[in-house]
RNA sequence: GGGCGCGUAGCUCAGCGGUAGAGCACUACCUCGACACGGUAGGGGUCACAGGUUCAAUCCCUGUCGCGCCCACCA
């Protein structure tokens, strides 16, 4: 029995139930091994996350795919987990013990703090995975994986080491993107560019053993400390004699050079720049071409590092004002800024302040701004692993759809820089890397392995003998202490960049492996095509030797209804969670995926979501329809052997409904599939097809009434296949509640077959039920626009029409009055006089309405058609007047205007004739 | 500075070479036993603007004006 009314929550509580009991979603289902495969890996949502739009839009489209196909037959994977999210997490458990005043990470020191990640994991982790199941997704959650299991970290490790042993993987010393507040290396990726309003200080460095001086400009004063040059261009008139000569650093009193390079730009500030090569990008490639010191004037946390800086001390005449200089050890960068633009000023070397916006330089997970940082950090030859990565998008072995993101794919390979994946965090996996007592690295999967390697080195080479006196061989505790573990953990996307594979098992041959790999389709927002489908590629295509995914659907951005982005700071989320309680998942997820129409952002209006939940109420009221007029399968029936025209004409339509969503999905076109169900739904089976039905289902039995009810009852079986991959919860349940040949039915229809393509066509039905719907769409027009009262009855004469539709009307007598509410329908050579006439498909209908309605009314209406069809004439005939037109256009087309314009003639010959009628009248 | 995308009904969006569609909102009418989260019939658009290509342009090309996003080391 189905509920009188539809309750979301209630359903989509017990279907997710039924699911979970019957392992629906388990991949490698027996009677599915036969199969081909097809497999999707979720896009891990962090440990910390909460299900938010995006996820709800992604992994909706990713079910939508993964239904779709498990009930087309293949045997579906799709694998689900979390990522560790590095800083995220580490972040998370931090303020924890900050609220609850306990004491910092730092001060219970990395083992209890790791054990404490993983107490708050166990306890909070889990959360986006009841989200995600409360949003219907099909998971095979018996295959959970999250990045730090034990097997995913044997992969990091083998990767990490494979590459490293191919020169791949190196460490390097050279400028990284430092996050201060975070106190650790980000990469490119992860710093957001932001326009700031700043200033630009024009400052002069006096040159030595002359009057004269430079003037360079910069936005940070307070890098000055650690300039080792002023460099100009070459070619600047200006300012090229200066060349060889030397400036004074002011507050320093350091000798740099001036020197002449290219880089200098004679357009930009005062020509001349200063070179600060540990704390600019560009310096830095200055400073290595010209063998310029890099002095480092800052501490990890950004604070000015001068006392006891070698480094920066390094050369100095020691000049009166350093004292003062050295007074500002410690100080935050940005105070020492205006502390140092205060002293120059006193100084007399500041020559103007320009305001000035510009780009700089935030970590998009702190939010401060990101320094440029010179310290050793591991990194990844990305160049190398991108050749191949590009030649299979450009094979075509992996194809974008838009296909417009794969220029953004190359763009980015094209010019990829190292990729700098370590990260001075302790929540992550710990970089396989040992450091002997001289600073050699030892580099293996596992410490025993590191040991013996430096056992053997260090036996071969003379150079350190740190284990004198101890017998390494046969104590393994005693071995830490000649060897230290590098600190670093590795990049959270190091471990994700391995996701299709390591979740299938690699580096073991795991019959998984070989069945899924490569998957089928990756499912993502824009916004991660850099930090994780390239890399994801490179990795894929290093390891397997085969691409990870042979389709990567870019689907767009969630955004609020006025087109924002959704944002905390901005509190315009829209919470997915809480439109599901409102208005159910199947609602929700209906909306999201009509509106992803692909290469737009989509803005979330609730109006929407409230629409569909709307359609879900109509489809749950048309099921109970059926039931409540008897209608059910019968054993044996056979859908595409139906005699009654009516069903005739609804297999027709179905077919077409499921053609077309079925080419739409496979397509990624996923709007154009939730449309053409909605379509076929509402506005096909529940306003005419059921209507139709209405007088048999309702009438004595008979033969046509037992075929109608089947027939009822097989489409609403279709419909609920075909709307199931949009609307899991309420299909299901219906399908649940509704018997199959007169028994329950036992399997769930997640695991039903699709429906099928053809074997309904059926042009015939298609003309007479058109006809039919027509005949009754133009009746209740006219009764609108005479004012006929709504209930009145009223009479229908056929007028001069062929027998075929006077055979068709009493065919359709009992819908057309129940319908039309019309009395009676009859037949005459002509219209009687005063009568309204309708034109149904070439036939005259006329409803002989005199003395009911106002002639002058009807005389209007058909000066107004008649005007109507003299426009349509009037195009047409202007058009194939046109020699050209005859001449270049398809004959279809051509030949297509003759006949409308035949069309429209008749209409105005008829519309003639009515008025004249009219006019007799009068 | 490059690149991408968008400007279509009041709102949110489809369509993208043969004279425009949906949902919501709006108007009128309807308690007719599936559904008022409903039914029926309607109103509403010079498809941002200007040129061009074409027999034909909302749809292709160029430019202009607005809006958004991504990338880039510019002092």
């Amino acid at each position: 029995m189905i509920e009188k009314t539809y309750d979301p929550a209630d359903v989509e509580r017990r279907m997710s139930a039924a699911w979970e009991d019957a392992q629906a979603f388990r991949a490698g289902r027996p009677e599915r091994r036969g199969a081909k495969p097809y497999a999707i890996v979720i896009p891990p949502p962090n440990v910390t996350g909460s299900l938010h739009m995006g996820h709800a839009l992604n992994n909706t489209l990713q079910d939508v795919l993964c239904r779709f196909w498990r009930m087309r037959g293949r045997d579906v994977l799709w694998q689900p987990g979390t990522d560790h999210a590095g800083i995220a997490t580490q972040m998370v458990v931090e303020r924890q013990l900050m609220e609850r005043q306990q004491p910092s990470r730092r001060a219970m020191g990395r083992e209890k703090f790791l054990e404490r990640v993983w107490a708050w994991k166990a306890e909070s982790g889990g959360a986006i995975i009841n989200q995600l199941k409360r949003l219907g997704a099909s998971c095979d959650w018996s295959r959970e994986r999250f990045t730090m299991d034990e097997s995913l970290s044997r992969a990091v490790l083998k990767v990490f080491v494979t590459l490293y042993n191919e020169g791949l993987i190196y460490k390097d010393k050279r400028l990284v993107n430092w996050d201060p507040e975070f106190l650790t290396a980000i990469s490119d990726l992860e710093v957001q560019q932001v326009e700031v309003k700043g200033s630009q200080w024009h400052i002069r460095y006096p040159i030595e053993g002359s009057t004269e001086s430079i003037v360079v400009a910069t936005t940070r004063p307070e890098t000055m400390l650690g300039d080792t040059a002023v460099a100009v261009h070459p070619h600047n008139d200006r300012l090229k004699h200066l060349i060889g000569r030397t400036a004074i650093l002011p507050l320093v009193g350091r000798r740099i050079p001036i020197i002449g390079d290219d880089y200098a730009d004679p357009e930009k500030g005062t020509g001349a720049v200063k070179i600060t090569p540990a704390h600019d990008f560009n310096d830095f490639e200055v400073g290595k071409r010209h063998h310029l010191p890099m002095i480092n004037v800052l501490s990890v946390e950004a604070k000015l590092d001068l006392d006891g800086n070698t480094a920066f001390l390094e050369d100095v005449p020691a000049p009166p004002e350093l004292d003062e200089t050295l007074k500002l050890h410690g100080v935050d960068r940005f105070a020492a800024r205006r502390k140092i633009v205060e002293r120059l000023e006193a100084g007399g070397l500041l020559v103007k302040v320009e305001q000035h916006a510009h780009m700089v330089p935030h970590g998009d997970r702190s939010g401060v701004v990101i320094e440029p940082f010179l310290t050793d950090q591991w990194y990844v030859n990305a160049k190398a692993l991108a050749v191949r990565a590009i030649a299979a998008v450009r094979g075509g072995r992996t194809v974008f759809v838009p296909k417009n993101w794969e220029k953004t794919y190359f763009d980015w390979m094209e010019n990829i820089q190292p990729w700098c994946i370590s990260r001075q965090l302790w929540w992550g996996h710990q970089i396989p890397a040992w450091y002997g007592p001289d600073g050699k690295v030892f580099v293996a999967e596992t410490e025993d392995e590191a040991v013996s390697r430096a056992l053997a080195y260090y036996a071969e080479t003379e150079a350190v003998t740190p284990m004198q006196g101890h017998d390494m061989a046969l104590d393994p505790d005693s071995r830490a202490p000649f060897l230290t573990r590098d600190e670093d953990v590795l990049d959270t996307w190091f471990s994700s960049a391995l996701w299709p594979f390591s979740t299938l098992g690699w580096p073991d041959k795991t019959p998984e492996l070989a069945r899924y790999y490569p998957t089928d389709a990756l499912v993502t927002g824009f916004d991660i095509i850099f930090f994780w489908v390239a890399r994801m590629m490179m990795m894929g295509l290093h390891f397997m030797k085969e691409v990870p995914f042979r389709t990567v659907y870019i689907h767009a951005l969630v955004r609020d209804e006025k087109g924002a982005k959704m944002s905390k700071s901005k509190g315009n989320i829209i919470d997915p969670l809480v439109l599901i309680d409102r208005y159910g998942a199947d609602a929700l997820r209906f909306t999201l995926a009509a509106m992803a129409a692909q290469g737009r952002d989509i803005k979330l209006a609730t109006s929407r979501v409230e629409g569909y939940r709307n359609f879900a109420t109509k489809l749950w009221n048309a099921c109970r329809f059926a039931e409540m007029n008897g209608c059910a399968t019968l054993p044996g029936f056979g859908p595409q052997e139906v005699q009654e025209t009516l069903n005739r004409w609804i297999g027709h339509e179905l077919a077409r409904a499921v053609r077309e969503t079925t080419e739409a999905i496979e397509a990624y076109r996923f709007n154009d599939a939730a449309n053409t169900v909605y379509r076929f739904v509402w506005n096909v089976y529940c306003d005419w097809y059921l209507e139709l039905a209405k007088p048999v289902l309702t009438g004595p039995d008979s033969v046509a009434k037992t075929e109608t009810q089947a027939m009822v009852a097989f489409v609403r079986d279709q419909i609920l296949a075909l709307l199931h991959p949009f609307m899991p919860f309420v299909t299901e349940e219906l399908w649940s509640v509704t018997a199959e040949g007169g028994v329950a039915r036992d399997g769930l229809l997640a695991l039903t077959p699709w429906p099928p393509l053809s074997g309904f066509e059926d042009d015939a039905a298609e003309a007479e039920i058109g006809w039919v719907v027509d005949v009754i769409a133009a009746i209740r027009s006219v009764r609108t626009e005479m004012n006929i009262a709504p209930a009145m009855q009223i009479p229908m004469v056929l007028a001069a029409v062929a027998p075929e539709t006077h055979e068709r009307a009493q065919r359709w007598s009992d819908v057309i009055k129940r319908m039309a509410k019309i009395a009676d329908i009859s037949i005459a050579d002509a219209p009687p006089p005063g009568a309204v006439q309708l034109l149904v498909r070439g036939d005259a209908v006329a409803l002989p309405l005199r003395g009911v309605i106002d002639l002058a009314a009807e005389k209007a209406r058909l000066e107004k058609e008649k005007a109507k069809a003299e426009v349509d004439i009037n195009r047409i005939d202007a058009r194939l007047a046109n020699p050209d037109f005859i001449a270049r256009a398809p004959e279809e087309v051509v030949e297509a205007d003759r006949e409308k314009r035949e069309e429209a003639m008749a209409r105005r010959t008829k519309i003639l004739e009515a008025l004249e009628r009219l006019k007799q009248v009068e």
